[in-house]
DNA sequence: GAGTAAGGCTACGCACGAGTAGGTTCATGG
DNA sequence: CCATGAACCTACTCGTGCGTAGCCTTACTC
């Protein structure tokens, strides 16, 4: 049995006796319509975030936005197109965050670690956003997950040729495409760690990175035996 | 606007022209109860696969089984009971797979190896009860990712028992609780394989053991320069 | 200072789906 | 051959939540 969750109206009249914890936003009059939907937008990504797709509540994003129903149907479409809208967004702002952190001119490995702790840094400050789209977008069905594989056919593309870059002064240079198995490990890896990041904080995120990156660099195999890989 | 969904009547009256395309198993009469809930169960996980918690119906499992509604109520309970019935049966089956696998008296690279190769297996035998498992039991809040949670928590445990193993006799043996992190890594990137898989399928389970065990054995030090690892 | 458009709202219709009330049929044991 | 209960059903109730009809109100233009 879930323990009755708490209605809006529940938890306002208990406000005035604790804190207010939650982010209703006041009720600001008169705005243009670019910072409405800026506004939409953040309420929708935390309470799907917190909620997921289908239990989220058209009547509860517009509260936390602090704006009328109506309003967001004019601006933003059907509770799928609004959702949608959030996955594009977030998706776009974190790809963007790793893409500049990993820059062009480095070091293979020295581009990889930088990505990963961008990564990393990126996914602690937006836990909201990452919720969205690692969690939400996957396991809601086609119009959505659809949205989700193509952020991660970008991530995979950056790292597959990255990692077939590193490949390229061997005596057996990689293609891409044969790196994107591996990339899509990568890429779970790092996901997956962020989940155990959460319940297990108090590491930094550069600590996260360093340990995915002794992972996927050097392999158990090296590390099993002492040799670990440093920045620098 | 949606089309207007087809009643349970509706659909029956048509069968008769169209062919079933649908898994809905036709009705047998009066099963002793245990058969009845495995049925059930086997329904659930199909739908709450291919739906999702919330917008999966009781109706739709209901027809799925081939059983009334009541039934389901009166031997699995709720909706909620019913998913976390299946989360734990789905859980129990994985798990057991891959221990089965592994085994206990065998060098930690062919353990990892075997426990891998188990896991590929049996994700491709049961796409739904990885769905079921993996996305849906994750995206939805906290009765159920806490059933996940216990999954993984064992899932994760058991790698780091064989990692440490792994470790005990080099000059620094780790502790389990330190290959924590590098579990998840490996839990999240054996996830994610699964599902760069379902969209390029044409490989074995044992070619994908293979690359997962490639990546973090060697490392991508190792495989840049040509080192690989083999099975045997 | 009238007209128009953009920002904004309340209050509802309507469909869908969880869960149930209340019944029927069949098998077994006394 | 009657009773008890297990297996099974149809047909509801009732809450919830998406999407909208219809209506204000402020700001800017001519």
């Amino acid at each position: 049995m879930i323990a009755p969750a708490l209605t809006w109206q529940d938890r306002s009249s208990v406000r005035g006796e604790m804190q207010a914890d939650e982010q209703t936003r006041p009720r600001t009059k008169r705005l243009p319509r670019s910072v409405r939907e800026r506004q939409i937008l953040d309420a929708a990504v935390d309470v799907f975030a917190a909620q997921g797709f289908h239990p989220a509540s058209m009547d509860e994003i517009s509260e936390t936005a602090g704006i009328s129903k109506p309003m967001i149907y004019a601006y933003l479409g059907s509770k799928e197109e609004l959702f949608v809208a959030c996955i594009r967004r977030e998706a776009d702002r974190l790809l963007e965050a790793i893409r500049g952190a990993v820059g062009e001119d480095l070091r293979a490995d020295q581009q990889l670690w930088r990505g990963l702790r961008s990564f990393f840094e990126y996914t602690q400050e937006h836990r909201s956003s990452w919720a969205v789209l690692h969690r939400q977008a996957l396991a809601q069905g086609e119009p959505f997950s659809g949205e989700l594989a193509e952020w991660r056919r970008q991530a995979m593309e950056l790292i597959s040729v990255l990692l077939a870059r590193a490949t390229a002064a061997s005596d057996q240079p990689m293609q891409p495409e044969q790196m994107q198995p591996f990339a899509a490990a990568l890429v779970g890896a790092g996901e997956s760690l962020v989940d155990w990041w959460i319940e297990n904080p108090g590491h930094t995120a550069d600590g996260m990175a360093m340990r995915l990156m002794n992972l996927v660099w050097m392999g158990f195999g090296d590390l099993v035996e002492g040799r670990d890989w440093k920045p620098e």
